[in-house]
DNA sequence: TTGTGTTTTATTGCCTCC
DNA sequence: GGAGGCAATAAAACACAA
């Protein structure tokens, strides 16, 4: 626990006798030696009272001081004790008085500090919560348009399937070849474009059912990640596409051997190129 | 004038350092 | 163990609206 130190108290009683000083200065002149004496004795007791309630009343410090002690304090705002007593000396204030100034001026300062770094912490938060808001609006735009895409993709399988069922059952097994590969060549494209970035999807959706499977995204944002992805040989050659694939419909192409992992590949592609 | 909120001065209790 | 720092708090002084 922190004491008084009896220079202090010192200063404190100095204080008080200042003031009693000053106010027997302006009454000794009125009055006769017996009746001022018994004043005096009535005033020691008044100022006795007062002394104490001084050492308990808080005073001001005068706008001087306050000044001669913020300059001191952007010197360096810690106290040693020779600067203490220097300060005390020329303020006419109790050491104590200073190191407590100095102690409340330093929480002040804290504060202050607290409040800049709390604000500059909010500012940067609500710049990342803003970005992190439009790649969340972006993400859902793009899932919106993932979903219609897929939607879109099996209307098409459907359609192409019975049109196929028809021709079949139509034309003779030499000539099923040839309108298979016209089917091929039916592509539809679509170009779409993200509100909340400037991505741009490019879909092709081949209506064939033997190549029902392929379905085309182009991505110019690097950011979106599709899954299933593998480079088309047949009819794109251009860089950047990624395939998304219909995991249900996968399973019937040959070319879904090609990267797995459990069997080696046939390389099929290879000798009958030859 | 008065009630109320803010600022300033001072105290208390705890901790660390020498 | 004394000196000094800090956080929490009290209380006086001050500002200001109603």
């Amino acid at each position: 626990m922190k004491r008084f130190t009896s220079s202090d108290s010192l200063d404190a009683i100095i204080s008080i006798c200042q003031s009693k000083d000053e106010k027997s200065l302006k009454n000794n002149q009125v009055y006769s030696r017996e009746f001022q004496a018994m004043i005096d004795s009535l005033e020691e007791e008044d100022y006795r009272e007062e002394a104490s309630q001084a050492t308990e009343k808080k005073r001001r410090l005068s706008l001087n001081q306050v000044k001669a002690l913020e300059k001191n304090f952007e010197v360096e705002n810690k106290l040693e004790p020779d600067r203490k007593a220097k300060l005390s000396e020329e303020l006419g204030l109790q050491p104590r008085q200073i190191a407590v100034w100095f102690q409340n001026r330093r929480a002040r300062l804290k504060t202050k500090e607290l409040e800049r770094d709390y604000g500059l912490l909010k500012s940067s938060y609500d710049v990342l919560k803003l970005d992190y808001n439009n790649l969340e609006q972006e993400h859902e735009a793009l899932k919106v348009q993932l979903r219609e895409l897929k939607s879109k993709l099996s209307q098409e399988n459907e359609e192409s399937s019975q049109v196929a069922t028809e021709v079949e059952e139509e034309t003779p097994v030499s000539e099923q070849s040839k309108n298979q590969g016209l089917c091929d060549d039916v592509n539809a494209q679509l170009l779409i474009s993200s509100p909340a970035s400037s991505t741009t999807l490019h879909f092709t959706g081949s209506s064939s059912s033997s190549l029902s499977s392929m379905n085309w995204v182009q991505l110019s944002d690097p950011r979106t990640i599709l899954s299933n992805a593998y480079h088309d040989h047949h009819h794109h050659q251009q860089s950047h596409f990624v395939k998304v694939e219909e995991q249900s419909l996968f399973n019937s192409d040959a070319s879904c051997n090609f990267f797995s992992v459990d069997q080696p590949p046939t390389l099929q592609w290879y000798f009958t190129g030859q």
